[in-house]
DNA sequence: TATTTGACTTGATGTGAATCAACGTTCGGT
DNA sequence: ACCGAACGTTGATTCACATCAAGTCAAATA
């Protein structure tokens, strides 16, 4: 196994180019594909990960309508996923941060059916599918770890058709909060404090608000001294309340 | 190929119980498991689907946190899908009709997430998952179509979301009836002429809408010419002004 | 047949978030 | 350093849907 050992940067100024990680050594490599993997295994997966360059804010991954041919790794930044509804509105399905994975809608029909954008300068790992599947074939843990990733995104996603289906905007926002809080801590980033990737209008885009009662309602969790917000940064000084409000508590 | 005929009755009184019907002869096949395999192929996925009993209105499939162990295609009959949110409450978040399939919320932590009941007498084929992941192994194209059942399930939802975001009660309403139009039709069933297997509370739930708010929007719809109801039966009279209803025009 | 029960409808009123509008702030480009 | 555009905040008003409340209807039970 080779020894680069080239970290990813977070921050958009220092970020490494020529990046050449392999899987064994990724710090991501328990969330993004967390396979019990023999070593020549990691190897064999990780000759199929392409890692490009960097994608800068507002660069497009993929888009609606390119044919499926990949599935993707946040490893630095974040991106979000948005597709064009019926109506011909914009809908953003998902925001996407390091470990996790982007590209499953692509199944379907051998054809993306969102496009996902860069919230961030990003670095990104390319998985070829068909590459993937043949591997999968040897590796039936690894076919396994894929279709629960599928399965995960449909649960997900169900949370959150049942916070568009039932909750007020202080608990989407709530929900949403704990969510990145969540998912921070299992990349053992600070729970309480860090930077929203995305805009007020993709909140409110996912949230199913307008960016005004995005706006009010950080306004109100401030004032109720739940969270601290200063423009992108948030910080959660009372986790349990939170958690409450997300549950619809008043 | 054993040549048994019966085919499952839509009709609660006259359900064959003694059910015995191999998917190479089930009506529903190009649906349920569209695979174009060969004869001994859906010979060997014949013999690992087991068909059980009818369930009855009520009955549940499965219960969320059942261990998983199995997918079940609808062959006759209707059932939801509903999770119990962080909040608390029932979210209904699906219905299935004959020829699709449910229990896919199963394996990501192989517990069901979802808990699945019998709308009104429905007769359901049995798929153990690790036959069917043995079976999978050996025949490519089940394993594909089986990602693909996963991802559609997926972009589905995403459909969803951007329903409860962004549409208004009537767009909902219209979406759902469209949805079911077009799955009859698919089934080779009216797309115009229909019965509702659901209540106006599961509606109510689905669609993010109380009760009151279905019944009114019915009513609505109505009065508009566009559709006709009567308690569960409804008759779609101008498809094309539904459509343009559930994109949210006036 | 009377009686309860659950599913649905209809009307009157209240409210949370959308909309409309104005203004402040940050950022990218020259 | 300046400018314009995009992003964000805050306030006043409106509106679609929720809530509250009564009542209808059909099937289930006794």
């Amino acid at each position: 196994m080779e020894n680069s050992q080239i970290i990813a940067q977070t921050s958009d100024k220092h970020c490494t180019h020529d990046i050449k990680v392999s899987c064994g050594s990724c710090r991501l490599n328990t969330i993004c594909m967390p396979v019990s993997l023999h070593i020549d295994d990691i190897d064999q997966l990780n000759k199929i990960i392409q890692r490009g360059r960097p994608l800068h804010k507002g660069e497009y991954l993929y888009r609606a309508g390119d044919p499926f041919t990949a599935v993707y790794a946040i490893r630095s930044g974040a991106v979000k996923a948005l597709t064009i509804s019926d109506s011909g509105n914009e809908q953003v399905t998902g925001f996407y941060l390091p470990g996790e994975v982007v590209g499953l809608d692509g199944l379907a029909n051998n054809t993306h059916t969102n496009s996902v954008i860069a919230l961030e300068t990003s670095s990104i790992c390319e998985i070829p599918f068909n590459r993937l599947e043949e591997v999968s074939m040897q590796l039936p843990k690894l076919q396994r770890h894929f279709l629960q990733l599928m399965s995960r995104e449909i649960t997900q996603e169900q949370q959150i058709i049942s916070l568009l289906g039932k909750s007020s905007a202080e608990a989407r926002i709530a929900s949403l909060l704990l969510s990145i809080s969540t998912r921070n801590s299992s990349r053992s980033l600070s729970s309480t404090q860090f930077l929203l990737p995305m805009s007020r209008t993709d909140i409110g885009n996912y949230l199913g608000l307008t960016i005004e009662t995005v706006s009010r309602t950080f306004a109100r969790l401030q004032k109720a001294r739940v969270i601290s917000v200063d423009k992108k940064e948030v910080s959660i000084n009372d986790i349990a309340g939170l958690q409450q409000l997300a549950k619809g508590a008043e």
